[in-house]
DNA sequence: GAGTTTTCTTGAATCATTCAAGAATGTGGT
DNA sequence: ACCACATTCTTGAATGATTCAAGAAAACTC
């Protein structure tokens, strides 16, 4: 199910054409930055306010629509694959991310040691390297 | 050897009254925030200015003294604890931020599959939860 | 189609961090 | 110890992503 009206009105939110036209955004986009999906979205709908567009964010992450992604060194940005526990591989030089799933099937290291009394909901995994095209 | 003019000097940094106070605030103040790290610096050394504590921190983290951490939702925090490859458990209620030795000794997901040809260099592991304090 | 609530636009504010230029300080050689 | 030079520090302003606030516009309900 990728239909975004659908989208939204499964998951309780009106259907605005804003909402719209970012859900889009960064279902075309994957890994997007705030800054492109307001651009992106904008093109559909040029009189976009990007106060909009971080309202929308927060709001499509807050119902599980979105999955919110902040690495080191970067603006927030947004994806739609949510829920399936996979994780990202991150190009120190040119910034670009792609989808990893982990080896190991289920969440690897959900049981850490000494671990000072923490209840731990999610282990999240950021592999650092170079990507592809900038290591040639 | 913890001795931060020591340190300073193998590391090739000029020894300086900034950095020295800097680091020990660092030393006595693991995970903490930049503003924390200022204020905790100019207790020994009131005419800091917060210019002199950004570059000196971003001067130890390029020598390897320093290792910089950047949760999301966060500012920048820094460690001492370096080169061992541990990890992070994280609050999502307070912010506070525990050491965790992974429970496979080994950096434990550094071959992912369907990596896109990326060179690998790290794997930073972030566990999300709530700490004891603030689960009761 | 009217009312009510939610959402959007506009414009200003915040916060961590960075930039830039001149003053101060550390270090190696004499 | 002192000097010269490079490095580092202070000061003050600028940046950029994000948030706050108030009124206008648009959805959904009946």
């Amino acid at each position: 199910m990728t239909d975004p009206e659908e989208l939204l009105r499964d998951a309780g939110l009106r259907v605005t054409r804003p909402r719209v036209a970012v859900l889009q955004a960064v279902q075309s986009h994957p890994h997007a930055q705030t800054d492109l999906l307001i651009a992106e979205a904008r093109a559909q709908l040029p009189t976009l306010s990007h106060q909009a567009v971080y309202d929308t964010l927060h709001r499509l992450t807050a119902v599980g629509l979105l999955r919110r992604i902040q690495p080191a060194g970067s603006a927030a940005r947004y994806e739609t694959r949510i829920g399936d526990n996979h994780h990202h591989a991150i190009c120190r030089s040119c910034g670009d991310i792609v989808d990893v799933d982990c080896v190991l099937g289920e969440a690897p290291c959900l049981t850490p040691q000494g671990d000072h009394g923490f209840v731990i909901d999610t282990a999240e995994v950021v592999y650092w390297g170079t990507c592809a095209r900038c290591a040639s």
